[in-house]
Formats: structure tokens, sequence, C-alpha cells
DNA sequence: AGATTGTTTTGAATCGTCTCAAAGACCGGC
DNA sequence: GCCGGTCTTTGAGACGATTCAAAACAATCT
């Protein structure tokens, strides 16, 4: 194998090992000379120092590990895009690792993580209540929940998603939606729920004459937007809900797609409110109204949260952040033609 | 903090450390009684290995980088998926890592993979010509372009882009197009010169009277489609391509906004083809005509041979496996009404 | 020349785990 | 009580970089 040690490098400069390291760590405190011999050693042998060796000594990685349910959601694109500026500011590697909202999943990539002594860890977690992660920042893996409040034992980062349901709920009753969908994901699923939670206060609040179909799908996933859509399309048109508020933008075009292949008119038959706002959303079929999240700012947050966490270490408050979303209407849920 | 080794399960346990490795490694050849009693300690005392000095020690990690262009892009979550199966099945973690199309960027991840000495990158590279590539090979970490083919010194999978172009093209010219607008990024990406050269081979084969308006954009993103459609529309009727094809779908989708915006009408003003047939292609406002890629396959197959070049060392042969790609005939570029 | 101070360089110890030759335990048979 | 043969367990090196006390060297002043 081609890979050089520092050994090698210090016999051919002719230096002890400490003066090479002290050249690749604090080049200032050695001679020019002898720096310069070293780095020619360095470029001919094609030295590349080993991170495991110098992480094992110091004890700290500079890996993130950024934990999503599932990458083909652009939000998460998103998120992570937000998380890498202050990484690289101090440079320090973000990786993305995919649950698919599997917790079997999850629970491999932590353990992997911590497993390799991570400097930190950002999750959006399937269950945010699960005592892996309290047991991870026991022993020492710092951790912050994105997307997701925690109760104080932690750092997080959130959006308040029951304001966003409720704003979502508020907008399609104002539009004169008496019976209004939700379609949601599984409610183990912290963000699901509150949404749940957010739409049904709103209706709730209206009083009688309006009512939430809840309709819970085992995934987020643009199909299943699209077989909930199937199976309300298929329900005669006196008891169909006229509107529908997406637990996310992918299942909202999902779901879009069902109407549009079913003949059903979007906002006419049934106006449709997504959540997320990402980019594809105003890009539809019909362009989406959605719940607009800061999505990037998420990210950068989350890092700034966990790289504070790990600097002041010991005189370190978990804080938890909390944004507000807001509602970006557009044509999907255009006011009805007859009230 | 409450990290705790080896050693101090050896000692809880009255065992030697040796006998904790084993019992982590190779449970069997210790005796039940022994071996009971090490996991209780490790259980009592939360132990969690350390990756990091295993991996030192063994020389190889259980970790593969997969560097792509654009996490945003649905086509590459779903690479990234498709890699996922095969890795866990050699239990192997699969990191993503975004180059965001910037040489630096790039430049910065592979140096950080390749210190971490991850067991191989797969990698979409910005530039598949990059000395780096080779040099990383040549130091010991394999490579495995994916998405780009190699030329002979690594392992490729590829999709045959200029067929790819080409069949855009043959389909746009078939539907009595006469002036087609190539919608690309920058040519230095290999995947966008191919498509241009394949589309252009299409223009070229049908001889006069048929012409490519090349269109190069900084970056492949939905700004930039949206930014080259406004260029377009902006044009006089008379001077303006009556097709467009995108170098990739999100391209195609930002495009695809502009028309609408603009006031065009897809495809009766304005036909447009896309690229990779992602998901959202098909709930488009138009639904979008696309070339699709086998992607789940391109990231499967990427790490398999990224595994089997592990595997068997000594006498591998490199490979370059390229797929055909088929057109998605969509409502985007169906026949034009008026000939 | 010797003492003093400051600058460079050295090299042994260390991080946590794995490996493997060797030692130990145990058993049945004589 | 000893022998040969299995099973288990042990513990002393690695692995590659960092650290830091101490040694070596250089420059300046008496």
């Amino acid at each position: 194998m081609g890979t050089r040690s520092i050994k090698e490098v210090a016999e051919l400069a002719r230096v002890s090992v400490g003066t090479v390291s002290n050249v690749l760590n604090r080049p200032e405190i050695v001679s020019p000379a002898t720096r310069e011999r070293v780095f020619q050693a360095i470029r001919e042998l094609g030295f590349v120092r080993n991170e495991v060796a110098r992480h094992l000594r110091v004890g700290r990685s500079r890996t993130v590990g950024l934990v999503v349910l599932d990458v083909s959601n652009p939000f998460f694109a998103d998120v992570a895009q937000g998380a890498e500026g202050p990484a690289d500011e101090h440079d320090t590697m973000v990786v993305l690792c995919n649950s698919g909202a599997d917790p079997v999943r999850e629970r491999r990539h932590l353990d992997q993580l911590e497993q390799q002594r991570v400097l930190g860890i950002l999750i959006t977690p399937v269950d945010a209540a699960s005592p892996r992660l309290t047991e991870l920042a026991a022993r020492g893996t710092p951790v912050v929940l994105v997307d997701s409040a925690a109760s104080g034992a932690q750092c997080s980062v959130a959006v308040d998603d029951r304001l966003g349901g409720r704003i979502a709920g508020e907008h399609l009753i104002e539009r004169g939606h008496r019976r209004i969908a939700f379609i949601g994901g599984p409610p183990s699923i912290k963000q699901v729920a509150d949404r749940h939670a957010g739409v049904m206060s709103a209706v709730e609040a209206a009083g009688d004459g309006v009512e939430l179909v809840a309709c819970a799908m085992p995934t987020l996933s643009f199909d299943t937007g699209r077989r909930a859509g199937e199976r309300l399309a298929a329900m005669p048109p006196g008891e169909r809900p006229t509107a529908a508020f997406c637990a996310n933008d992918v299942v909202a075009l999902g779901f879009l797609q069902a109407m549009a292949a079913r003949g059903l008119r979007v906002p006419a038959d049934m106006a449709i409110v997504g959540y997320d706002d990402i980019e594809f959303a105003a890009a539809a079929a019909v362009p989406l109204s959605s719940v607009r999240q800061p999505r990037e700012l998420l990210g950068r947050t989350a890092i700034e949260l966990l790289l504070e966490e790990v600097t002041e270490s010991e005189r370190h408050r978990h804080r938890q952040v909390i944004f507000q979303p807001d509602l970006v209407v557009r044509a999907s849920s255009e006011p009805r033609r007859g009230g």
C-alpha cells in the first residue's frame, strides 16, 4: 500500500518524528530550513496525514454526523447545506446519514457515529424521546436535535410545528373549507404529530361545522401522497374533503399528482397546502401553498449550537431555539369559487 | 467524559484485555461463562467500542465516502439510496459529502476522506480528469467514478450521456422542432458536455434546417433553469427556439417555471425535455419528458464495484459499467399542434 | 572560557484496540 | 502421577500521530 507514515518522512528528512509532527501542527516553531526539508520529504513521499491516529491521540474528531429522516427530501438537503457553512469555518466535516425514518437504521447510524467518536451529532430523530439520544449525550457525544424541540436536557433547533399546522388550518377554513383532510405520516414522528395537533386546534377553534379527516400513512414519501390522493379521490364527492393539508411538500406533490390523474381540479375540487416550502413546491403542476420553514437557518443554527457546546463544554447551558413558520399562499389554495 | 475503555471492562470482568477483545470480535472462541461476565461488565459500564483505535490497528475503515455534485438534486439522493443496500450487507457506512460542483470543496472532501483512510470513495467528480483521483487510487484509496466514465485506470459506473442527449434531440426533431435550445451547466462537467454532444449529433444528423442554440450556464440549479427560461422568453418569437433540452430535471423544472411566469405555453410555445427522470419530473406543472437513468442501480453497482475491488485487491481488474438511458415522453414534449 | 538566555530538536510515553505466540487449565487414559 | 491433546486465557507488541520534559545547540555577555 502506498501509505507513508510520519516516521518515513522523518527518516527521509533526517529529523525526528516529533519535528515532523511540529511542522504539521505548529510550523512556526520550527526553523525555516528544517521546515522546508520536511515539506520536501512530504511531497516526495506523497505523505498524507493519518487522521485516525491523530484522532486517537488527540481524542477529538473533526467530523459531525447529520442524521436525517430522508435524504431524498430536498428539505433536508437544504438543512445540510445550511450546516456546512459554519462547519467549514471550523474546519469540520459534515457527513450526512440517512435513517429513512427507520428506527433500526437510525440506531445503526448512531452506533456507528458514536463508535467513531465524532465531535457531535445533529439529528432529526424518528423518535425524539428515545433514550438512545440522552445516552449518547451522557457518554460524551453532544447531540443537537434538528427540527424537533428538546425538553431541556439537550440543545435543539426547531420550528413551531403546531403553529404551522394551525396557520395552515386557519387559512383553509378562512377559504371556506369545512371538511379538511390531514395527510400525515406515522404519528410517532414528532413533526407529524405537531402539525396534526396544530391543524386540529384550528378546526376545533372554528367550532361545529368544520371537521378534520385524519389520514395517517406509514411513510412521508411522494408515493404516500399519491396513494392518499387516490383514496380521497375515490370517495363520493359529497363525503370527500374539499381541502388537504399535507404533512410535507413531498407528500403534497404526490397528492397533487393523484388529483391530476383522477381528473380532480386543484384548487376547485381540492385545495392543497403543503409544508416546508421546498423549491419544487413553487414549480408544481399547480404551484403549491406551503408552510415555510427557514431551512438553511435550521442547519446553520444547529451546528452553531453544537460547536458552542463543544467549545464551552464546561459551563454550557442547553438551549432550545424555536423559529416561527409562515404560510406562502399559491394557486393550490386560492379562494374557492363557489363559497 | 463517560467513555470507557476495553481495559476498564477487563478489570471489572477480571479478565485480560485480550479476552475482552475476543468477546467483541470472536465471541465463539471464549467460554460461555467468561463471555457472559464480560458482556455484563460492558453493559454495566456502558462501554462503546472505540472504532478509531480499532481502525488504526486493523488498518481498514468500514466507511465509504460518496461525494456528489449536489445533495439537493434528488437524482443523487436516489444514487445514495441505491448504494446503501449493499453497504449495509457488508456492514459498511456510506457518508454523503456535497461538493456543490465546486472543485475547492470537492478537494477538501477528498482530502478529508483520504486522511480518514476510508475504505473507498464513490464520486461524481467535478472534473473526471483531475489527477487527484488517480493519486488517491495510487496511494491506496480505491475510487469508483459514478455517473462518469473512467478511461481504464479505475472503475466507473455511468450512463451513456451522449446517447441520452441524442435520443432527446431526435425526439424533439421528430416532433417537428427546428430550433432547439440546450440549457446546460458548465461544460467542464462531463455529463453536461456529453449530453450536449449527444443532442448536437442528432441535430447535425438531421441536416440543414435544424439548429441548436447552446445556452451554457454557470451551475445546474433550479434557479439556473429559471434564468435561462427568462432569457429565452425575452427573445422575439421568430428567433426563439421552440424546444429546450435541459441538462437535468432540476434545471428543466426551473425553466418550466419561467415559461409559466412569462405566459408561454408548454409544449405549444416551448417543448421541454429534461434529464434524470427524478420523481418530481412527473409531477411538474406540465409533466416533464425526461431521459431516464437507472438511479438506484447506479449507486448499487458503484458500491458493488468498490467492495469487489477492496476484496480482491490483488487480482482486480478495473471495470467500466455503462448503462443505457431511455426517454420517458410526457406532456412537456407532446406532438406540436401546427406541425 | 564560562555563564546565561533563548531557540530547536529529540525521543519516550501515550491514546484504545487487535494479534498471536505462549502459557494455563482441564480431561481422559495409562 | 504423568502424558498428550483440546480449549481458554494471557500479555507484550504493534498501529501512527501528538506531547512535553529534557537535551542540544546558538548567541550574547562577563
